[in-house]
DNA sequence: CTGTTAGCGCTTTCAA
DNA sequence: TTGAAAGCGCTAACAG
């Protein structure tokens, strides 16, 4: 591995200069600056980005805890989170969930120095947030939002609710009922209302039988269903 | 950001001492080792893992490049591909392929400093690959060779080949045509070798009008397919 | 078993 | 504009 020490040997300059070459090229002298270039590609010189890390206390990286790929919408939003940091000169490290033990994701994530953080499938009262808080880590959450006040990004879970409910009753159906994931998942929690609201405003009556939680796996919500 | 350093005062250790009961506590006297475990805790200590990776020179994290996670391969592979990393305790940054402009993904990837390499979607004749081999650093291409011979991962092509066209054949047809992505891609000169052996040992010619070549787009197949 | 010391490769004062 | 020097937070000899 080639040093900025090496280059600055090798072009007959201090350290300091190369390193200004990389970063403030403007306040290098022309020869010097054409100089060390050159010698950075004879040696064949790459900057360390962990050196630089170390003491820019700045990593250009964001983890991303993101749900399942088997779910599009987790392809959409992964694409683009990793192609718009990308643009932005950062890098995404990427973690998938794992129902039943995410504390050994956010362990993960914890154990390396990231600016921030950004996570989907975190339920209500994750036990990730007062940590993440405690470290004072920035993060923001999509699709799902948190008990507590955070900034997150969500769509509008109660108006789609409202909109699949009203489309239905437009169909004149008369028979509706409302099948969802837990209500530990803030999406969930919209849905159904929206739904509610509407059904409600139609003097329709919400009942256990016409509402129905369970959880999102393949199986149950079969089971669910044949109930009908 | 609390350090190795503010434990040690705090614990009235030295600072190699914190850093010993992360790395070797047996080596570490039972008292102490207690007494640090329980400063770390107090002050919320968190090892900074640039700083080690700085003196290790290893940073338990690879990039992959994968193609796009509209394609249900690279669902699947990524998916793997980060748990399992996960798992043996290294972490991915991911890059998806950009058509037509690649080389800013391998600046990118070049720019930081990672274990390894994973690569998809890579062409025969990359001119990533002089570049790896000239930095010195681990790679292996998955789903793709290259033309020098490098390590990789992929299925049997050929046989994949050879199997779908006796299918066919067995099935009794006779007016069976081929039609694969470019041969700059290996995953498709495979396929069509398996292809045009078969075909040959049945005594059928292969020629331009049952053997197509074309991009991977949907037009373009739709385009090829409206000719028969 | 423990502390002192050097050093990983960089950026950033500070003087010159 | 430049170089010397300090320091980011850690690991790894080394001597005791």
């Amino acid at each position: 591995m080639t040093s900025s020490k090496d280059v600055a040997k090798h072009a007959g300059v201090s350290q300091s200069t190369v390193s200004r070459v990389l970063n403030t090229p403007e306040k290098v002298d022309r020869n010097k600056y054409e100089k060390v270039v050159q010698t950075m590609k004879e040696l064949n010189y790459r900057p360390n980005s962990i050196a630089r890390s170390l003491v820019k206390k700045q990593t250009k990286s964001i983890a991303l805890i993101s749900g399942p790929l088997h779910n599009p919408f987790f392809v959409e939003t992964t694409t683009s989170i990793v192609n718009y940091s990308k643009q932005r000169g950062y890098n995404v490290n990427v973690h998938f969930e794992n129902f039943g033990d995410n504390m050994s994701i956010y362990k993960d994530v914890l154990e390396r120095e990231v600016d921030g953080i950004i996570l989907s499938s975190i339920l209500y009262d994750d036990p990730i947030f007062p940590e993440l808080k405690k470290q004072n880590i920035p993060f923001i959450m999509f699709n799902r939002k948190h008990r507590e006040p955070m900034n997150y990004v969500e769509m509008d879970n109660v108006q789609a609710g409202r909109i699949a409910t009203e489309h239905l009753l437009g169909l004149n159906h008369q028979n509706i009922v409302y099948i969802g994931g837990p209500s530990t998942m803030t999406t969930f929690q919209g849905r159904y209302e929206g739904f509610r609201q509407v059904m409600e405003e139609n003097d329709f009556e919400v009942t256990d039988h016409n509402a129905r939680m369970t959880n999102t796996s393949e199986e149950a919500i079969r089971e669910v269903m044949g109930g009908y």
